[in-house]
DNA sequence: CCCCAGGCGTCCA
DNA sequence: TGGACGCATGGG
């Protein structure tokens, strides 16, 4: 019955804004940067750390590793937290170079590898994820601020269900399938941007207006 | 001036 | 376990 609200979701949003194309980088290791730097960060903040790096042929984890932590806190000052994400990087390129690099990944197991990438400090679930979903293609849902308040707004879940709960919503209902979950968040994100699921009033046209639950007034947060 | 953005680690009860 | 707080830039 969830799972029946779940998939209809996925039906609107899909109906109302079409393929997403994410993530929006170009190669797997810039995926895996994009998913550092936009840690509670606006992405078009984040496409200029991105332009500073590329710009200086420091994409790619071997040149990228050898870049002092202060001298890449400056380079990706737009992306806000520079400090904190400076030495994010360092850690996930520390780990990376420890496992082999990006192809070396495809031979581990998903459960074991998200594991050991939530051991990297600065990455929590939500990055592990999008690392796992958007770099290396694995069937794993990524739950994020817009997915969870949607999910609330329509009385999907309460206030206190944790993250792996959720995310184990979306795998009991539309199973493991890395295209449609790739494609589903990125259409969260989409609708999340929309001002309807911001605080406030509803928007008339919202994708999901005349669905079940769906208030007049946003809640606080 | 305000609020917000594709979180996470730390500290503390 | 879970809530408060710091981290920081840039856009509306």
């Amino acid at each position: 019955m969830l799972g029946q609200t779940v998939r209809e979701i996925h039906e609107r949003l899909s109906g109302a804004y079409g393929p997403q194309g994410w993530w929006p980088g170009q190669t797997p290791f810039e995926v895996c940067v994009g998913a550092i730097l936009t840690q509670n960060t606006a992405w078009s903040n984040v496409e200029k750390a991105i332009a500073n790096l590329k710009q200086r042929g420091l994409l790619s984890p071997e040149r990228l590793a050898h870049v002092p932590v202060d001298e890449l806190a400056l380079l990706i000052r737009p992306a806000g937290y520079f400090n904190q994400k400076a030495r994010k990087l360092h850690a996930f390129l520390l780990w990376l170079t420890e496992k082999g690099g990006l192809g070396a990944l495809a031979e581990v197991p998903t459960e074991e590898l998200r594991e050991s990438l939530l051991s990297v400090k600065g990455i929590g679930p939500e990055t592990a994820d999008s690392i796992l979903l958007y770099a290396l293609g694995r069937p794993v849902f990524v739950i994020d601020a817009y997915t969870v308040r949607v999910l609330r707004r329509h009385g999907m879940v309460g206030d206190d269900a944790s993250y792996c709960e959720i995310q184990e919503i979306f795998a009991d209902s539309i199973g493991p399938d890395p295209a449609l979950f790739n494609e589903f968040h990125a259409l969260f994100v989409r609708l999340g941007k929309e001002r309807c699921h911001r605080r406030g009033p509803a928007c008339e046209g919202c994708p999901l207006e005349d669905l079940p639950g769906y208030p007049a007034v946003n809640e606080p947060g």
